[in-house]
DNA sequence: CTTGAAGTGTTACTTTGTATCATGTACGGA
DNA sequence: TCCGTACATGATACAAAGTAACACTTCAAG
């Protein structure tokens, strides 16, 4: 497993073998959640593969449209309770701006801290690890957000050609 | 006017001359709207009052019940729009984490980046002068969002003697 | 004064998110 | 094996946050 370098346009903005990225990341988070004991039962693995082939942030009533149409829910709490383990397990990030989630693409187990680089054009985002910056001391920092909005290489350079 | 010492703790989590600080900011809030052109008008300078007053973030709703106690406005569009112009202006920030809107304590006309300390315990949020944090060459970055949410110096002292 | 741009009032919705209670299901100990 | 407990799901019914669209008013520039 290559680390990855945080200078390089990440693979999410550009062409890439989405189906490898998918199953990757899906057992990452098998092997995760038995060393855990967390349980990853039907629905919230399937909400996890949902999120990772979207690719891309969904709202949880997308995902839950999903669900629905599979039989495997049709209310909000279905759908919100699934979302919310995954964040909690790290295993999906919500984005605050969008009120959307999207799956981690590597998810490690531990709280990373990670930004987010949100396409306001293509409204692709992709995730990128990140230090925490520097503040002030004496606020005890237990989590936190960085979302940066803005353009992706595609998008600025050929805006709709 | 003294430079803020982005080591220490920030003023919003130490007792100090409200009062005054909320004059300080209208009286930037003006001159600010006078240079740009900007109308601040009646129910604007007043959501802007609001705002600084509670120095605390606000929802859009709490705002909206301010206003209809005083007829200025009884409907969500009414007060999202005053709340829009401040943030455009820059004279408040919008808090993703809370989806709440806080008055910006030292307006600058300019679209600075800031960091937003969001203490969970009391509530109370401190806007710090921050850099944009370091991210991979390429995407163009116009606005970035950085909220970080823990305890602050007296929430992690004195939990609730 | 006219006129156009910006601001406000209002209706009627859409989208997003939760509290609560009932029901089901896995799993370890008696 | 049967039972109890913990965790997960199902479903109802709301609450909270946000917006599109249109009519009307204000205000400043010409
Ligand atoms: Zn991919
Ligand atoms: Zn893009
Ligand atoms: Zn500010
Ligand atoms: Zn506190």
């Amino acid at each position: 497993m290559s680390k990855a370098d945080p200078e390089a346009t990440p693979r999410e903005f550009l062409p890439h073998d989405h189906a490898h990225c998918v199953s990757d990341a899906m057992a990452a988070a098998e092997s995760l959640c038995a060393e855990s004991g967390a349980r990853l039962t039907p629905v919230r693995r399937r909400v996890l593969e949902i999120l990772l082939e979207g690719h891309r942030p969904m709202g949880a009533y997308d995902v839950l449209s999903r669900l629905d149409a599979e039989g495997l829910g049709s209310k909000p709490p279905v759908a919100y309770r699934a979302l919310g383990f995954l964040v909690d397990q790290g295993l999906a990030h919500r984005i605050e701006r969008l009120n959307a989630f999207i799956a981690c693409p590597h998810p490690s187990g531990q709280d990373h801290v990670a930004a987010f680089l949100i396409c306001r054009d293509c409204g692709t985002v992709a995730e990128v690890p990140s230090a925490p910056p520097p503040l002030p001391a004496g606020f005890q920092v237990e989590q936190t957000t960085i979302e940066a909005v803005g353009l992706c290489t595609a998008c600025a350079d050929g805006p709709a050609t």
